[in-house]
DNA sequence: CTGAAAGCGCTTACAG
DNA sequence: CTGAAAGCGCTTACAG
């Protein structure tokens, strides 16, 4: 049907071809071009112009085989459609793409088998390490079977304390937002969150607790406004506070969406925010936290920097030097214009 | 400092070592763990379990070297960051994984200098072929120099025509919006979207004036208020739209961010929505789509299918079976409630 | 400074 | 049915 070919039956060319066409041995060609200084200067010139007249580029899987290390990397996330794996995946791929290794994206869609399956090609592929990115930070199974390379896990720890894990300290994060609350001179401070089943929304909540009883306070209500991460329960819960506790002056919410939903009821109740009332979120989500009426001061967990630790751990494991450990982040607060008055 | 080494110094098993236990050679080995049939049955047996027992997966990169295919595959993106990538890569991470093949996921964020490393590092790689994603729909340049693989281009086509690109109907999309509410009963549409500079929002344009002109009508206003993908611009827009045209009776946006700006100012105003105006968004973008109010009817422009196609498309030019082409998909409306009063 | 040889882990004709 | 040999594309001692 076509004439031309559109797969070109062009082979790619190979040392031996660079050699041939700088009339050198392979041996020679091969050192010539990794720069080893036991070849002439001429020899060298020639080697390369060939290299670069032919487009060469050494076949990585001969490379891999002689070296027993490929410079590649598995990252194993459980879903790639959720907020969180991406940014990580992108600290992980910034930190290894600096260098020299190449990734392997594999997405078990939060299903045990296809990890097992995705695990076993990776392996079969001779990844140097494995980094494993859960959706949630409750503690996941470790990886199945005996993995011969070492595994940083992200977000989701292993439930194997040994075993090398980069988190997020949410306890932290809910301490921070009720501080900032409270260095806005905020007291009265309800916090609407999602679903308890989550162990984050529970040490959003314990840290929030912690930083409330530094200063001899408690939530407003005794306690959290449990429910659903998103912008529905916030307009639903935010409700609920305002009839149950009128003098409520602030509000911490679990998440970015839930934090939508209570800004919106709050307009519709008359409620000036941050006049009357403050309102912070949680992910620092730039899609929904910028654009909002007031703009959406969030804790950010620093999920890129999160990626990074862990390509970076992972490589110091690969490398053998100092044992790299589990580690926790810290968040930080991105201040807009919902947690305290412009003047 | 630590007794456990956190580093297997594990080596991982070969077929010599499978061949061994099993009291075969290596030639036998390898026809018995391939199901080659010239193989007793006892024997197959025998060096099975021994393969299990040591758990062996067999190196992919010496196949690779001798069969001249890695099963492999490079997925170039410009922008992980960007809502659109991500689904495209599910649905290509779906469509491949489903066979052998592991893919390489790099991101060039936009620059040219990186994506040119990360093309030679694939190739260095021996990639069976390349998937590259752009952002926009604008043709981007094609990769520079000579690929000696497939290539196909999804979301941002190719500027050679010659070139495989799968994409997404935009100016079909935008037709089936303003059909939608031309369905709905409504004859005075307004129609606020993104930058002009994008090929997307021109596009999208271009099918509803074409929609509204195959039954006579016009846009309101002449042509569309162009401005900013974000809510901020929904916002402000939607104010002028009513300002200047208060029989308004739908708006169709040029994305969901800016449908959700517009469902703002409408409450604001106390027009209803859908009993007044009917309101659709693009992109189905479920987190902001879903949980609005009322909930956001958009058109679904199908990323993940695109993605799939994409594999497909590039299989089957690896395959070099029968030559693949460009495509385009269609969109979907997928209805929530802000376009038609639900009696 | 250069090149012949061995070998990484596998598969595939080819003998036996 | 089984195994010795060659070879995929490279690198690295080791001679010369």
């Amino acid at each position: 049907m076509n004439a031309e070919p559109d797969v070109p039956a062009y082979r790619a060319p190979t040392l031996t071809d660079v050699a041939k066409l700088a009339g050198v041995s392979v041996a020679t060609a091969s050192k010539a071009i990794n720069g080893r200084d036991e070849v002439k200067a001429a020899t060298r010139e020639r080697v390369l112009k060939a290299a670069e007249l032919l487009s060469f580029a050494p076949n990585a899987l001969a490379q891999g085989l002689l070296r027993g290390r490929t410079g590649t990397v598995g990252l194993l996330t459980s879903d790639l459609e959720g907020r969180f794996s991406i940014p990580i995946l992108m600290g992980a791929e910034d930190a290894s793409g600096a260098g020299q290794v190449s990734v392997f994206l594999c997405d078990a869609r939060g299903d045990a088998i296809r990890e097992v399956y995705h695990v076993r090609a990776l392996l079969s592929r001779r990844v140097d390490g494995l980094i494993v990115v859960g959706s949630r930070t409750d503690p996941r199974p470790p990886l199945a079977g005996t993995i011969p390379v070492p595994v940083v896990y992200v977000y989701a720890p292993s439930a194997n304390p040994d075993d090398i894990s980069i988190t997020v300290d949410n306890v932290g994060g809910g301490r921070l937002a009720v501080e900032h609350l409270l260095a806005c001179g905020r007291r009265n401070i309800a916090h609407i969150t999602g679903e308890s089943s989550y162990k984050a929304a529970r040490d959003r909540a314990d840290g929030a607790v912690a930083a409330l009883a530094d200063v001899g306070l408690s939530m407003l209500g005794g306690k959290p406004y449990y429910g659903s991460w998103h912008e529905t329960w916030g307009r639903a819960a935010a409700h609920i506070v305002v009839e149950q506790h009128p003098e409520v002056d602030a509000v911490f919410c679990g998440s970015d969406q839930i934090a939508r939903g209570v800004l919106e009821t709050l307009r519709d109740l008359g409620r000036d925010v941050p006049g009357a009332i403050s309102v912070i979120g949680f992910d620092n989500w730039e899609a929904v936290a910028a654009h909002s009426r007031p703009r959406l001061t969030s804790i950010d967990m620093n999920l890129e920097r999160l990626g990074a630790a862990a390509s970076q751990h992972l490589f110091a494991a690969i490398d053998g030097g100092v044992p790299p450990t589990s580690e926790q982040f810290p968040g930080r607060v991105v201040m807009r214009d919902s947690t305290a008055p412009n003047r």
